[in-house]
Formats: structure tokens, sequence, C-alpha cells
DNA sequence: TTGTAAGCGTTATCAA
DNA sequence: TTGATAACGCTTACAA
């Protein structure tokens, strides 16, 4: 059906082998300016495609990339595959996305899944803190973490400063005069669940605010867990202000401060993280921590493409971006 | 690296063509039992896996489907997306997502980059009307249509009941007393914006509500143009209740019944459609029309699925799914 | 039931 | 600068 090397080469009457020099960017300079040009429109003529599938069995690369997430129904994860699909796409290669639903069973199949497909790369944006296979694939695949760093073995990842994040989230609230603040933390298996909880530790004691009790953990990242959690608090404790491990998290606790007959920003502020899509239409709308997620999916493709050019291994590279308050309406001055 | 068919075939000392009808679940009725046992030994200890694009050039047949959408980062897409990754998974096939942003230029060249590809199918899942290189695609590929038909080359598709959808919320409104009703369309150039319009103009008319200018038609799908519409029918207009043609543009007159400074669902009713997440935690929370977005995805897959089974092509499947009205606050009786 | 051999469409090496 | 040839790893007639 599709034209094949050898139909070019016949109508030029040239051996295959120089058809494929010429309309090869990374051989044509073997081969006369004219020759090329001739094959060029003969190719053109009969809408020539190369069969990806058997110069990949010859040269053993797929052109192809095993994208990781946990959902992608989480728009978290939608956003960074989007710019990876874009940086890769620009680049010659296709992403292959799969999704773990954050259980190691699954996430161990679709990378073997992805593996079998001979993937030329990885990308790996779970959420699991520990991760058993990952030095074992990390020694015959290139592989760059988003959102996470590992200990253990020293892998090229793209992160934004947590740190920064939520220190940024903690200023805002005591520069509003609130000192009573509490964590909404994510879960500790995860990574940023972690990272998040740790950051607020920190920011916290730069402020000189160091009771305990400040950090509380919602066992999944969900709007219902959350609500629970912080119904909990807000029942029990002196809190004028949340910093949310994320949205949804933060959307939760707006539920529990409804259900306390509560009004925020009136009672209770709240911060939340990421600023995932409509946060700015939700009421009252939320301030958050906005993390540019379609950034970090091109710069972990862009990453990756560069790992995939070097042959010599050069040092393992981090990218860290920075993420930047959102102030809308759902936080206010500490009422005296 | 990885082993191959002759690795396996020299541990068990047999021929490579032996181990492969053995490993192939086709093929391995012609090989004695015993033998496929001792194959699938082998191979698993020395974790052998087919290199898809040795088989694939032999077979050529890819087992990757094309999948075509407009943007990821849309929560509807995403949902489908993630159904038909979860069934084509299951069927050894493995989805090359793309998207469009509903720009022809980019579709042409996103589908064409596919054919490259040579996926084995392509579910379109792209928003526009008309749509000049159906036909041609459609003769040399299998392909579903999500969320519209053809009038010009019948097409398998899966779509969902608009004419179902819409008449659920006009018959909601119409049970609570309203009558002025407008209809916020959607973008005449989109399929789903055309098709609820003409949903709307017949449910109102089988109430017997027949006035012109019921419907408007908001330019883009998004949050803010809705809202500059919703804001002069509303100044202009009695309307006491509108019908969206999706959640964003009802997200929009939202924020125009606010800087009107009326009150939802006080002074004027609102519906959605497509019950996005997090519809039920605006505020107020949104009565929608919900559509099982991940389940469109799962059935898209599946027909396409059935049609690269069957080498005759049977009659043209449509499947169609039905929406059903979630209740929220966003709507209330007309006040007398 | 198993082995043989050819070929899918490329590209890399070697020779001309 | 171009041509010939082999090989990538697999499947599938066909022969044994």
């Amino acid at each position: 059906m599709a034209a094949t090397l050898k139909d070019v080469a016949k109508l030029v009457d040239m051996h295959p082998a120089t058809v494929s020099r010429a309309l090869n960017p990374r051989t044509s300079h073997l081969v006369s300016p004219e020759t090329v040009a001739r094959v060029r429109k003969a190719a053109e003529s009969l809408d020539y495609v190369p069969n990806p599938m058997a110069s990949g069995l010859r040269t053993s690369r797929s052109h192809t990339i095993g994208v990781v997430i946990p959902d992608l129904t989480n728009p978290l994860f939608a956003g960074m595959v989007r710019g990876m699909q874009d940086t890769l796409a620009r680049a010659g290669y296709t992403p292959l996305v799969v999704n773990t639903d954050n259980d190691v069973e699954t996430e161990r199949k679709v990378v073997s899944s992805l593996k079998a497909r001979r993937t030329d790369g990885l990308i790996l944006a779970t959420a699991r803190r520990e991760h058993p296979l990952l030095e074992e694939i990390s020694s015959t695949l290139p592989i760059v973490l988003v959102n996470r760093v590992t200990e253990s073995v020293a892998l090229p990842s793209v992160t934004t400063d947590e740190q920064h994040g939520v220190r940024l989230a903690v200023d805002h609230l005591v520069g509003l005069g609130h000192s009573q603040i509490v964590h909404l933390a994510g879960p500790s298996w995860s990574s940023t669940g972690h990272d998040r909880a740790q950051a607020f530790q920190r920011a916290m004691k730069s402020h000189g605010l160091t009771a305990t009790r400040r950090s509380i953990t919602v066992p999944a990242w969900s709007v219902d867990s959350a609500r629970e959690v912080a119904q909990k608090v807000l029942a029990s404790n002196a809190a004028t202000a949340i910093v949310a491990a994320n949205d949804q998290l933060a959307l939760g606790a707006f539920a529990a401060v409804r259900q306390l007959n509560k009004r925020c920003p009136r009672d209770v502020s709240i911060v939340g993280y990421n600023d995932i899509p409509l946060m700015a239409l939700v009421d009252p709308p939320l301030t958050t921590v906005r993390v540019p997620v379609v950034d970090i999916g091109s710069e972990a493709a862009r990453l990756l493409l560069s790992l995939l050019r070097e042959e010599t291994p050069t040092a393992t590279k981090h990218v860290k971006l920075t993420p930047e308050l959102v102030i809308r309406g759902s936080t206010a001055p500490l009422r005296a």
C-alpha cells in the first residue's frame, strides 16, 4: 500500500541505499545535491514516509518515550503530559502514556509493558517516594524523574521548588497576621506530600512559629478525606489559616468550613497548591501556589532528549522550576 | 541487550520458528504441549519479550492506535483518553495521543504523523463539524468517530444522546416553573455546539415554548467569552434560566450573574453540561448533565478493536450512550 | 510436529 | 558519490 524506499528508488532509477542516504538529513551530505533534490521530489510525489518499524528494527531506536503518571484524569498530570507531547513531537518522538493509579503492582506492569515496546527513554512522574525497580531500569534506559528526586540512585529530574512554594504560602498568611496556621498534609507515601510537609515545618520555624500539631496528614489526595480531616482540625483547633498540600485538599477544607458554619476567608483563610484549572472560579476564588505544569512537562522532555543525544553521560542534571503565589479571595487579614 | 527469539531457540536447542510458534497464542496449537512448556520456561528465564518492531515489520501491524483530540488538558478529553488507554492496553494496543487545539492545519499534520507511525486505526474525537480529509483516511484505515457523526461518509461512531441530555435539562427547568429559558450555545463550528443548540430548540418546542432569540451563541468554549455573552443576555433579557452548552460556559454564566449583582439560583437558574470534575464544589454546586466520558472512551476503543478483528466489514455501528441529569444547587423553582 | 528459507523496509559497512 | 550486500528480529509458506 504505502510507498517504500524501493519504490522511490525505482522511480529515480537509483539504488535504495542511495535514496535512504538522500532522504536522511544526517547522511544527505554524502550525496550530490542534485540527486538529493531529485530523490526528494520523487519521494514527495509518491507520499513516501519511512516505515518506523523497519528503521527502528535496523537502528534499534523506536523514537518512542514511555511516560508513567498516576492518572491522566488529574489535571496536574494532564498538563504535564501536554507539555511533554508538544516538545517530544517537535523532536520526532512519540510519548506512550500509561497510568499507575498510584498502585505499585500496576506500576511494575506498565513499566515492563513500556520496556516491551522498546521505548528509548522513560519519564516517571509517579508519586510514590520509595521505588524498588528504579535502579535496575535506570541502568538500561535513560530516565527523567518528574516532581521527585531519589536518594539512592542519582537520576536527572525536573522538580519545582516546594520549599519556596510553601514558604510563599506561609509568608503570605503571616503577612496577613496569621500565626495559628495548620498544614493539611498529603499522604506520607507521596513524595510531594512528604516534601511539602517538611517545607511547611521549616517555613513556620523561620517565622518562630514552632508549636506542635501544626501539620495533620490526610490519608488520600481526595476532596472528601480532606474534608473529614479538616473538619476535625477546625472543630478542635484554634487555627485561623490552612495551608493545603494541593488544591483538592483546599477544596475539602472549604467544605469543612461550610459544614461548621464558618466562613472562608472571614473565619479561616485557606491556601491551595498547584493552581489546577477553575480554581479562580470556585467560591471563594482560591489563593494558591501556581505550579507551571506544562513547563514541567516540556522541561522533562527536553532533558530526556538531551540525554538521548549525548552518548557520554555527563553529570546528572536537575532542573528546578519556581512556583509563584496567586492571591485570590480565600485568604484575608486575621480579624482582630 | 534484550533476548531474542534466537537466544531462546538456542537455549532449548530448537529452531527459532518453532519457538515463535510456541510463544504465539494463535499458533501454539501447532506445537506439542511439552515443547510449548519448555519454550515458555526458557523464554521466561531470559525475560524474552518479542520485539514489536520486528514483528510489526513482518506483519505490518503496529498494534498502535492514533487518538486525535482537541486538547488533553480539557478534562472531558482526558477522561475519554483514560477510558481508551485502559481498554486498548488490555487488548495489547497502545494509543498514540495527539492534540489539535481545534486547528484544522495542526489536525492535518498530526493525522499524517500518525499515518507515518503506521497506526492500525484511528479514534477521532475532534470537535469540528466539517472535516475535509475524513473520507480519504477512512478508505485506508479503520476509524471510529467520537462525539460526532458525519453526513457524507458512513463512519462508526460513539456518541451520547445530546437530544436526551438537553431535554433532561429543559424538562428540569420547566418542571421548576421556568419558561424564560435561554440557551448559551457553543461555537457553531463545533459539532456538539451545533447539536445541543438544535436539541434545545426541539426540547423547547415540545413544551410549547417557541419565542425567538432563545439561543445565543458563544464564540469560543471559554469561561470568559461565556461571561461576556451571558452578561448581555441577562442585562437585556428577562431570562430566568440558562441552559449552557457545557460546564465552562455555565461557569461563565455564574460570573455574569455575580457581576450583575444577581444571584444564582435565586434570580437565575443555570444548568451545565458534561459534569467535569469539581462541578459539585463550585458555588453554587452546578446542576449539570453528566456525560459518561470514560465509558465513551472505552466504547470507542472496543468498537475500533472489533473493527480490527473482523475482516469482512459489517454494517457501520453506532454506539449511543445516555447522559443523566445531576441536580445540584444552581437550579431552583421560579420565584413567583 | 518441527525445520527451512524467504522476506518485511531500513540502514551500515564495504567496495567500486 | 553511488551501488551491492548483509543484517536487524520476527512470521509464515512450504517441505520434511
